[in-house]
DNA sequence: AATTAGTTCGAACGATCGTTCGAAATTGCC
DNA sequence: GGCAATTTCGAACGATCGTTCGAACTAATT
């Protein structure tokens, strides 16, 4: 018995020069796990099956158990990785600005920016949502609510400051909304890249939120 | 053999008096839809299983295939009907309003006000929009694309109306965003019904693709 | 009542699912 | 080189998947 549950030690004190050493054992799960991704983003979580995991990741399929002990358990490594990556990139981009709605333009472009550099993986969080049952979801649920929570508190600040009056909840969403739906359209060939998309997306949801004048309430 | 190709045959000259009288199989037909509708909206396409849909509508597994040859036709059916129903229903309420703005709030209003009441067949619509293999999935694709021509269009107007400038695909795809994402957040004890959500939705849309002044270009 | 057409079902098909297990192969250490 | 720990794998498990088939049931027609 390698170990007694599987990839949870703690990535072997990781970052100690520096230079992520890594252990073999870490180093060979993400690869596993970035297969798997491309995998999910194709064929969704229930549609793909672990020999297709197998085959992508060119490990046979009783090796995949080595490192982690269910299927649900890999998606919920991804999903968790995924969200906190992001959530902690935005919390170190925020840091020193204070201007409100340059903080809210920083949270889209955040948003898009990871989102367009690591599409399969956001797929796999966006449409993936629901896949977990009680134990994983509440996980991935709580770094999700936090998240959420970041955004409402820009737009709260937002508001104060400008004295605006309007659906934090609704214009959350409805931000989140036109993010996330991206991974059903978007085409590097065709669509811009996340900067432009993200001063285009800024300036609709600013405008629209930011009421100037007119429209009494 | 009863029928040749079931789920086919045009509903035997249905509303002959207007009181719809539709064949016991029409009826029944529809009922299975309503059914499979709700499981596949709970379990998603993949993760419901025949056996879900068979114990869910109450008849036995293999009556089931009495009205339909297999369970990727069924998400068709569910899928055709749902997208037809939208659209024909926005012809119909375009019908004689001219305004430009007045017309998208009209889009708006339309697609929430079926989406929220017909959630569980649009949550199907929207989240299981890439289940469709090849023949059934280009025919779904067929409707998918008028729909966003029509809305393409709605803007259009408005753009050349007003003399405004802005990336279209952009807009619409940032619109169906706002609006599609509901399925993974409303919830009708806490949220308001349709005509506020599409009224809010409609103004921060609409204002923050109607520039007023500033920025130059 | 007899005949037909329309509808439902139990039972089973082969295929594939997620997961397990013990043995083989590989690696790191002396 | 030899030994122990780590990593990989072939083969199989029972469960469940979508689908089929022929018999049984019900409804409509004569």
């Amino acid at each position: 018995m390698a170990t007694a549950s599987t990839a949870t030690r703690v990535s072997a004190r990781r970052a100690r020069a520096a230079h992520v050493p890594a252990t073999r054992y870490d180093r060979r799960l993400a690869e596993i796990l970035t297969h798997a991704t491309e995998v999910f983003c194709k064929k969704g979580y229930e549609g793909a099956s672990m020999r297709d995991l197998s085959r992508e990741s060119g490990m046979s399929l009783a090796g995949l158990y080595y490192y982690f002990e269910s299927k649900e358990r890999l998606l919920y490594l991804i999903q968790k990785h995924t969200f906190s990556t992001i959530v902690q990139r935005l919390k170190t981009r925020l840091e020193g600005v204070s201007d409100a709605e340059e903080r809210v333009r920083i949270f889209i472009l955040n948003h898009l920016e990871y989102f367009l550099a690591n599409q399969a993986a956001m797929k796999v969080l966006s449409h993936e949502a629901e896949a977990l049952k009680n134990g994983f979801a509440s996980e991935v649920a709580a770094i999700k609510r936090e998240y959420y929570r970041i955004c409402v508190d820009l737009l709260d600040d937002l508001k104060s400051e400008r004295g605006l009056q309007f659906s934090t909840r609704l214009a959350v969403l409805s931000l989140f909304g036109m993010m996330n739906w991206i991974y059903t359209w978007h085409n590097p060939r065709v669509d811009a890249d996340a900067a432009s998309i993200a001063r285009e997306m800024g300036d609709i949801f600013l405008r629209g939120v930011v009421d100037n004048k007119r429209r009494g309430r």
